[in-house]
DNA sequence: AAAACCGTTTGTGTCAGATCAAATTGCTGG
DNA sequence: CCAGCAATTTGATCTGACACAAACGGTTTT
């Protein structure tokens, strides 16, 4: 509902009995709401935790975007997940964090005790809703690293910072008259993208200047960029 | 401890509350021992349900192996989990699934109605567990579909057949005189495989035979492959 | 304002893996 | 045991993405 909310996560709906992390902490009545708890703040490219660390808290994240990331022993980087306003963090069936997390811009925080979720089943809930809208997040980003072409892989990611589409089922075109059209910010390098889609930052400029060159995106700033028709960036995504 | 449980979710310690999916149904009081329901049997390759079909159940796969996948509208195929004993599917945080869910094997599963879980505080947390467990394998796969060679994917993919190897800091080589050796079940096509890795099926044929030619592994029935040597498959993982 | 820097773009050659096309092997049922 | 079909392997070629290198552009430093 609020345009605010709605990245490419946003898309559960009112009928389950919670609505699910991403629409939640809109509402006064957040995981926030049941716990004055602390608030952390990070800059840009701070680590919060890495992967080995002990797990100990859970993060939601407030504002801002982070990244969740793994490393090869010889240095390939591979993001994992971008976690948005309402996102969560910090969860581990064991007791270490299987990935690194950094923050990509300034990043505010709202910490939990595992323990406090753990005894809560009013947070257990909230924190399983946030589980599942994760993993169908990951299935769909493993079909993107699976089988996407480069063009498909930079399109999906576009898309899906676009409110409202490239979801499941896409809203489709707008109604008539509406400009399908959009201004997006990245908040990543080309190298973090090319992490994230598991290209090379070269392909990824690549594929920017193609569209470019077709007219289908204006870049503003580096991370900045304006969709100037949504449905045929959609079109280019593979799953039309 | 019990080997037959050990698959390469199984790195589940016992400081948890819970002790996790692999584990837990070997023990009488699992999530099925709180539980008398229904038994569902079904062959290799029936599908118990479809992405996009409404999501009313959970189950719990007590004998054989599954797949989750999903389709591109051209047809390319994306296998995103392998399910073993002990693992659960059949989440969703929207009323749909987001993958179907098809028998490797024959298989033989309990089902839960959701709403026992969802009221249940119980089988959220074991749930809970299960999801965690799943989120972690979805990442280490993330990783290799975005970053890791063919010759690393399948020789991942060997190496998670193996109880107690390959994962998070892997056991490393046996003690002196046991042998490093083990004949491990694909239970999948060539085919199926190539989709789980992202590869097509020739290059997944070729890179078996490259390791049938360097004397690592003997394929003994075409699902069977009897690992030779264990370390030198494990140090093609990338991962070392 | 020039210099130094960093991230990005563009150009060129290469190669891993895809594609297309047999050949081979393995399995099933008569 | 053999015929017939399906799955796998192997071979030849092609190509999309990578690797390396150089140029560019915006920002900060001095």
């Amino acid at each position: 509902m609020v345009s605010a909310t709605l990245t490419k996560h946003s898309d559960l709906d009112g009928q389950a009995p919670f609505k699910g992390c991403q629409e939640n902490f809109k509402q006064p009545e957040g995981l926030v709401g049941k716990n004055p708890g602390r608030k952390q703040r990070l800059s840009a490219h701070d680590v919060l935790f890495y992967e080995g660390d002990k797990a100990e808290r859970l993060y939601e994240v407030m504002r801002g975007v982070m990244m969740l990331y793994k490393l090869l022993p010889d240095g390939r980087r591979q993001v994992v997940y971008i976690l948005r306003e309402g996102d969560m963090l910090g969860f581990s069936n064991r007791d270490f964090f299987d990935c690194t997390a950094e923050a990509l811009t300034e990043v505010e925080l709202q910490v939990f005790e595992s323990r406090e979720i753990s005894t809560s089943p009013m947070m257990q809930h909230y924190v399983n809703r946030c589980l599942l809208s994760q993993m169908e997040n990951l299935h769909e980003h493993t079909v993107l690293l699976g089988r996407k072409s480069a063009l498909e892989r930079v399109s999906t990611f576009l898309m899906g910072l676009v409110p409202n589409r490239g979801g499941h089922g896409c809203a489709g075109p707008v109604e008539e008259g509406k400009p399908d059209t959009r201004t997006v910010e990245l908040s990543m390098t080309r190298q973090e993208i090319a992490d994230y889609l598991g290209l090379t930052i070269e392909t990824v400029s690549r594929v920017i200047s193609q569209l470019k060159r077709r007219g289908l995106i204006k870049v503003e700033k580096q991370d900045s960029i304006h969709i100037s028709h949504i449905c045929g960036i959609c079109q280019l995504t593979g799953m039309h």
